[in-house]
DNA sequence: TTAACAAATGTAAGCGCTTTCATAGCATCT
DNA sequence: AGATGCTATGAAAGCGCTTACATTTGTTAA
């Protein structure tokens, strides 16, 4: 393939004038441009990305850093972020960390070692002082789903607290009122969140607030499994049940249908992501939105503001709204049960 | 960040003896290598991986392409592909074609401007010709789930003859004798080879194939929900019906069950592709597994081994064998209909 | 001991660009 | 005509590596 030095030649100009028009920055005479294009027509050449990162020290790339690449939490996601940053000219390189510590840092590190100029991370293992360090480290990074106050302005989340409200209060709404509440490791905060904004609805609404309706899952399926046994069995069991989210609402709905339970007539179940199969479900799930994809159309706009210096014009939020998306799982409680 | 001139001025070497050890091709002496490496870590000296490709002419990039990145069907096999490169130190650029021919090609020379070495395409909008153009411009690239008689060494694929074979054959296995078929779009070859494979099912069982009992879909849901309609007006409706694909399946699941239907006592789905909530359905889905990830593994694999000559001894297979995953919404026909 | 050769290491020329600084060319003003 | 101040272009030095080739060092056999 045709290099600088060939256009250059063929346009009769030196390869700095060359230079200067593929990066379109300092001025070039209108005719000596229009020579320039010709010949790089001609030649059919295209600028040598690599030589370009090795002289510029930006690598235009940009590092993606998935907790999972095999599930279908993140690929509406990913396929946000690549069509912003490809718009704009960057490469995304996209690597997984299977929600284990060290395989995260080692991600990182290899995206690091990559001379990514940027990187956005979507994780949930690696301890919030590690960033801290990293952001010091000067490495440019976005953080998604997950808020450190030391590094606000480059989280990018979702209102949890208020997802959390939405959804309990989505039953109240309803008429429920023996509401059970299945939760994520409260280790986690988002799993925190989503459990006050539940009793934000409850108190709203005048419902007293009874920890023995609250049970604490690992966000995994199997617990609402077990979750939904061990409220099924208490003394005045619930006619709704939220979830900390889609997965356990899942093993909810896969556990009630086994023990016979009508669903929603019987038992409402309200889900928290609406992932990719929220639909697919049996009766179909209704659950909180994760704007997951804003957030990442969102990080890579804060990138390509804070790393690339473009100006587009875009106002940076660092919270979203949380939306309910009403399905069949939820109805309107027996009455006089 | 250290570079390799501080690396060797502290090892007091020259610093093609830090290339050297670096790559481990050439012979050093294992003091050398060792004060070399001890410098190394001590500098925290990462080598420059642009300047790398730039210096060697490969960019250790391999571009992946999906037709859809924001759906289910690829991402198993993006992960493993990207572990299966990063353990082999590429680095995956994965774009996005959206099924769009424009876009896809546009896509295509996206990841060659990259400077990748290599590509792994799975797409579905593109030409042949183009490809076996594209092979000609000596651009490196595998072909996952298409297959080119021209490039067959290439293109990894399942048996997606056997696989309508067995899909179909499951359904005799059970007693059924009315079977329903919905067709992918015939100008694609995977649907016509799935419905050849329904066919020889058909045959090898004695059933006469009937052509009104084959519906002619799109690959979308909404086309499984009109294939259930057309299916279910015949004057004798099928209890099975076999679909090209898993959207299709669902399609007919939802039409089946609001027209009433119990499911699978009075008819039994069957899907194609095995997508990961085939088991969120209900009733769940019985699928023929398309394994798209080994498919994806193998390609990178191949990738190896011919573009960066690695042995890794590993055998390369170009049609990977179609597996039938039972699930609830498969059963015996009620008899006597 | 020394010639002959292999192994280890060094030297230096790129890879294809960007970018700083210098210069040529030209219009404007005195 | 000469001085002044622009703007458009060119020359050349890197960016951090790889690698062909040259050189040094070490080893072995005569």
């Amino acid at each position: 393939m045709a290099n600088i030095y060939q256009v250059a030649e063929r346009a009769g100009v030196s390869l700095a004038t060359v230079s200067r028009v593929i990066n379109g920055k300092s001025k070039v005479a209108q005719r000596t441009k229009d020579r320039v294009e010709a010949a790089m027509q001609e030649l059919g050449y295209r600028p040598n990305s690599i030589a370009q990162s090795l002289a510029s020290s930006t690598s235009n790339r940009v590092g993606v850093l998935v907790s999972v690449l095999d599930g279908p939490f993140f690929s509406n996601m990913l396929a946000t972020v690549e069509a912003t940053l490809r718009d704009a000219g960057k490469h995304v390189i996209i690597t997984a960390g299977h929600s284990d510590e060290a395989k995260e840092k080692e991600a990182i590190e290899f995206l690091i070692s990559c001379r990514c100029d940027a990187l956005i991370l979507c994780i949930d293992s690696i301890s919030d002082d590690y960033l801290i360090e990293l952001s010091k480290r000067n490495v440019q990074f976005a953080v998604i789903n997950h808020q450190i106050p030391q590094i606000a302005d480059r989280c990018f989340i979702v209102d949890n607290e208020q997802g959390g409200y939405l959804a309990t209060k989505s039953a109240i709404d309803k008429g429920h009122k023996q509401i059970g509440y299945i939760s994520g490791p409260t280790y986690k905060e988002d799993a925190r969140l989503r459990l006050r904004g539940h009793q934000r609805a409850l108190k709203e609404a005048g419902i007293e607030f009874n920890p023995d309706y609250v049970y604490c899952g690992d966000y995994h399926d199997s617990s609402g499994e077990a979750g939904f046994q061990y409220l099924h069995a208490l003394d005045k069991p619930c006619t709704a049940i939220v979830c900390g989210n889609d997965d356990m609402a899942t093993g909810v709905i896969f556990a009630a249908r086994r023990a016979g339970i009508d669903m929603p007539q019987q038992l409402s179940v309200i889900g928290f992501d609406d992932l990719i199969f929220a639909r697919y479900t049996y009766p179909s799930l209704t659950s909180v939105e994760n704007p997951i994809s804003d957030m990442g159309s969102m990080a890579a706009d804060w990138i390509l503001q804070t790393v690339y210096k473009q100006r587009i014009g875009k106002k940076i939020t660092n919270m979203f709204a949380a939306k309910i998306v009403v399905r069949d799982s939820l109805s309107e409680p027996i009455l006089h049960q």
